[in-house]
DNA sequence: GTCTATAGGGAGATAGAC
DNA sequence: GTCTATCTCCCTATAGAC
């Protein structure tokens, strides 16, 4: 029974107690202890077919041989994955002992291949930036309430062409330079 | 002795109890409670300073007459803050405590007096994508390890940058159009 | 599989001596 | 202002009957 997302999501994977779910699903804690061991057990159920999702996209990502559509790939697969679990996506990221069990997960190190493709190889300060603030932009923005109008395929649509202005490859970025448009550098 | 920020960042404020904070100024819960009533006292003492900054950079972004100073300074005052409290961002915008606290707090209008800002007036969807995923990405971004390398006035300016490339006055906006510009629309 | 009952611990908070 | 001691509450987790 993980429709105590409903709780996770309401009070945080911390602030949610195992008789709160009990009582949610009107049986007892011990009821609850008889199908997952632990408190990790529920949350693994939970947030694990995201992070296995993960995975997946830095796969399919990685067998796009052109820069481009690798990048391409791999943002689209995350803003696919950030609106297929709006409500999850806040608990996933910031809960403490969230943060825990993702540190132990195997899909950690796909998290840091969709990082490093975000940034390019050998990235600068600015690439750097930009993914920091794409990656966690994303993730804000699929949890964030004035954007609870939106239709997931609205929000999809902008999300990803808000986050490909930041990293399709670049121009010269000064602030004052207007757009000009500039060819990708060397490096990736 | 708010140095108990530094159990905050490490753990997280509901994942920081008054022994350890007790612990690690040398003295007893009592005589934290002593100076502090409440848990609640002590996280406000440590953020409160930061959440009446946000009242003053959305006043002093209101006195500015036109859209576009209106917008670099409210941008300005927020990467400064972000910056200056590197920290202690990602506890005030996380944990659940702090949340409600935030709600309750009169600096909440300020932040939706600046997000309004960063929108513009009568916005279109992509318009609130874009200043979500701005406040968020800044938020993140500050708190990125990815970006731990980076001096205070080197990701100021990145920050400042790639905000901007999202705020300005926009482009068409179409992810293939690379990077046509255009005058502002009627709204704002 | 679900229940009642309880162990064991840590949380926030208070009382009262020094 | 700081201490010791204690209260109350709720948490995760377990034991054992039905």
């Amino acid at each position: 029974m993980e429709a105590a997302l409903d709780l996770f999501a309401a009070h945080g994977v911390t602030g949610t107690s195992l008789q709160m779910i009990a009582d949610h699903m009107g049986v007892t804690k011990a009821a609850v202890y008889h199908q997952f061991h632990t408190k990790e057990d529920i949350v693994l159920a939970v947030i694990g077919p995201a992070l296995e999702t993960l995975t997946k996209v830095a796969d399919a990502a990685d067998r796009q041989r052109a820069h481009r559509r690798r990048l391409e790939s791999a943002l689209n697969g995350i803003v696919d994955l950030i609106i297929k679990n709006r409500r999850l996506t806040a608990i996933v990221q910031f809960d403490p002992m969230v943060a825990e069990l993702v540190r132990a997960h195997p899909s950690r190190t796909s998290i840091e291949r969709i990082r490093g493709m975000f940034t390019g190889a050998d990235p600068d300060a600015s690439a750097l930036v930009s993914a920091a603030m794409v990656s966690g932009g994303l993730v804000m923005a699929g949890i964030d309430p004035a954007l609870d109008g939106l239709s997931d395929e609205e929000l999809r649509r902008h999300l990803f062409d808000t986050a490909w202005r930041l990293l399709k490859p670049r121009t010269a970025s000064l602030s004052a330079s207007g757009g000009r448009v500039a060819q990708p550098t060397g490096r990736v």
